[in-house]
DNA sequence: ATGCCTAATGCAATTAGA
């Protein structure tokens, strides 16, 4: 089964690239971010075309979140994270899919630092692993999927002394990143790739994308119910180069099937 | 320190992105 994350960065202004994307890559499951769309505009009649069904918590102008597939149904399981109910972001959905929990999600990016939006990102981000913490304390085999506006690491970011200061750089975003991961989550595509240069995002200033002056910034994590399935991992960095695109690359990973029941052995009579 | 580019809103210029 394939998985994948991509911050679309408007679904509507983005749909021909999304629906190019979805029938050369063939996702099963697909995390989006930023589809600055409301609810009642979201393109469903298109998406439902390309075969995916998808639930969706958009937002007016900014945010918002959806989750597509096409094997299996999409139950619901949370919109929104817990832990403050004067939050009007949409930045997380979540639902079981063929026995997987999939948790999408959109960090906010938390520039300028210091400020209050840097402040948001830091409570944001301490919801996300509280919760986190309760779905790992399940035992299920669960994905949380998204852009996390972090770089985790100096290998992540094309120059990293330039972003010391930022808001997906700086030292207290990076540990609680990594407050996160030691929950026991795997960063799927370092799992994979412990040395590679990995970008998910090239700014669309500068000429980044031809410099490959990137970032890594999207990311997938594995509970252990289902880090041992993990097979193969990559970035779709050509969908970058195409017209009209998104900053972001689609991600993905591969997950070999359910591992099969073990047979009970027959008790000696 | 700011612009460089892009989307959304809504029709100019602002906000936000990262």
């Amino acid at each position: 089964m394939k998985v994948a994350t991509y911050n679309v960065n408007g679904v509507n202004g983005r749909l021909p690239v999304l629906l190019r994307w979805l029938d050369e890559a063939e996702p099963d499951i697909v995390c989006l971010q930023e589809l600055k769309s409301p609810d009642e505009r979201f393109p469903i009649e298109a998406i439902r075309e390309a075969g995916y069904d998808a639930i969706w918590h958009g937002q007016k102008s900014w945010n918002g979140v959806a989750i597509l597939s096409r094997v299996g149904e999409i139950h619901e399981t949370r919109r929104g994270l817990p832990g403050d109910p004067d939050d009007s972001h949409s930045r997380y959905i979540e639902a079981a899919v063929r026995g997987i929990i999939v948790g999408g999600l959109y960090l906010p990016n938390g520039n300028p630092r210091p400020g209050p939006k840097f402040d948001y990102k830091l409570r944001w981000f301490d919801r996300l692993i509280a919760h986190a913490g309760e779905l790992i304390g399940t035992g299920l085999p669960i994905i949380l999927a998204g852009d996390f506006n972090v770089m985790p690491t100096e290998r992540d970011v094309y120059k990293p002394e330039r972003w010391l200061d930022d808001a997906l750089f700086a030292p207290e975003v990076r540990a609680a990143y990594f407050r996160l991961l030691d929950q026991g989550w795997t960063d799927a595509l370092r799992a994979l790739h412990p040395d590679e240069t990995i970008y998910t995002f090239w700014d669309y200033f500068r000429n980044a994308y031809a410099r490959n002056a990137g970032l890594r910034i999207d990311h997938l994590l594995l509970s252990p119910a289902l880090a041992g399935r993990l097979r193969s991992a990559g970035v779709d960095a050509h969908v970058r180069g195409w017209e009209k695109t998104s900053d972001h690359a689609p991600v993905w990973i591969e997950l070999s099937d359910r591992p099969s029941r073990r047979r009970k052995a027959k008790e000696p009579a």
